[in-house]
DNA sequence: CGCCGACTTGAGCAATCTCAATCATGGTGG
DNA sequence: CCACCATGATTGAGATTGCTCAAGTCGGCG
């Protein structure tokens, strides 16, 4: 992969630890590996072991890019560890974040044929595995394999119900209440109590959640008041569902659809 | 379709003239129908004639709910005629604008199989004709017919695409960004100067870009000092092509992906 | 004419960003 | 071992953006 120099390619140049195209460790995979790809977990072992030839496993280092918006799409990813970030790069340079990949799940979209061009760029997040599989191969499966487009129709579906969500939240949210949202996410199921680790830094957290990372420390601190403490990277939640109620309690006005039926009916008692 | 007391059915109340479900004037109707949903433009006419059955065009009028996020998706529909509006409900009633469909254009998700639900409601924006089919024949169709899937797929590319570009927007841009960003989106390609009527109301058009009715208009009143001029729903734009180049200026700092490495490399100079 | 809905405008306020300083932490070299 | 630095995180102060509330305008329409 060749380091380009148009205005997309800003803040990728040539010597810098961030941003490189180098990769480590690129060595042969089989069907057993695809398993591992939450894309796959119904599809028949046939189609998978027609997949599997060509499949590789890369170790990718913090910062390392995976693949460029706007390049061509060569490889289908799957990440195996680690985690991965997906961004839109404006012409003006400026990089968005989008969405992050972790365990299992796949990186950009499923190819269906030639000349695709990536929408986003994918970089890694620290030390990261990621299984590729060529898009020539995929794009003439997923022609051939009813069960591998139900997988990909099904995986599409899943994408859209979360970048639903997202817009959601950043129209009718505020910082503190994404944040809350994101927390409550994290918690493991089951206890009301509980303490975790966060999955990856807090400038991270901040981009994810579309705030300004001392946006994000200033959430943090106020929902130290609901019981969440936060020593670096580990948090205690004191009670996961009083936390929950409180949700509301932090909220805003919010961006509605002009003024919903039962505020008008509000405003008639 | 029954009006039910769960928190997500705040603002439908019967009586209300907004949000009904009443729907006038269904009709049956054949395969050449069909080809105006976008989605099938490529469908060979075998899977379409038998998709054709069952199949029905209703009318609707502003404010008609043509299905309700939590039922159960018993058709797929398309937009013949008017503006559909996707919305979602959180669990407090607040409604927040998810989309906006129009000629041609998919109504919700393509169903896959039995027992899906819905992820948002669609209501008509004005009068509207729309195209039903039956949830089950399509779900049917889709396992037998790989164009049908690939149709889909494409679609669902598509869908992201435009969830992707909206969630940077609001993580990037400001009100006056957006709202330049969307009228260039309305300008008619080729003329510079160029004159055009908006497809909604103003207070739709806040919702769709994540803003207060009042600050689309002040965003309105601040595009005026570069070239924009609007009476009611009319808008002129004196020049495509400088509004363009004012883009960024009209910009803030945006939330990033921490520092680019542009950014650093800057600091460093 | 008078009302209604859509839109605009103004004033104040709340949320968030910006800039800057500070602090903790971990690694590095002396 | 310690001084030093880089990085991430926090905190403070002030500017900006966008929201809220409220009033006012405007164009149709009965």
């Amino acid at each position: 992969m060749t380091i380009d120099t148009s205005p997309a390619a800003q803040g990728y140049g040539a010597g810098q630890r961030k941003g490189r195209a180098v990769r480590r460790a690129s060595r042969a995979a089989g069907p057993g590996e695809l398993r591992k790809a939450l894309l796959f977990a119904e599809v028949d072992g046939g189609t998978l072991s027609r997949l599997s030839a060509d499949v590789r496993i890369e170790s990718l280092q913090d910062g390392d890019l995976l693949f460029r918006q706007g390049s061509g799409v060569a490889h289908l990813s799957f990440v195996l560890s680690g985690y991965v970030k997906l961004m839109r790069t404006a012409p003006s340079g400026r990089q968005t974040l989008i969405g992050i990949r972790s365990d299992g799940e796949m990186i950009g979209e499923a190819p269906m044929g030639a000349d695709e061009i990536h929408t986003v760029s994918a970089e890694s997040v620290g030390a990261a595995r990621v299984l590729k599989l060529p898009a020539p191969r995929f794009a003439r499966l997923l022609k051939e394999s009813p069960a591998l487009c139900a997988a990909v129709m099904r995986d599409s579906k899943a994408s859209i119900a979360r970048l639903v969500g997202e817009i959601e939240a950043l129209k009718s949210q505020n910082a503190d209440q994404r944040l809350a949202h994101f927390i409550l996410s994290l918690c493991p199921p089951g206890e009301d109590r509980c303490r975790f680790r966060l999955p990856y830094d807090k400038r991270l957290i901040a981009a994810r959640l579309g705030v300004k990372q001392e946006t994000l420390s200033r959430a943090f601190a106020k929902l130290r008041a609901h019981g969440v403490r936060t020593e670096t990277r580990n948090v205690q939640v004191e009670s996961v569902t009083h936390l929950a109620d409180q949700y509301d309690r932090l909220g805003r006005a919010g961006i509605a659809v002009g003024r919903s039926d039962a505020e008008k009916r509000h405003d008639a008692a």
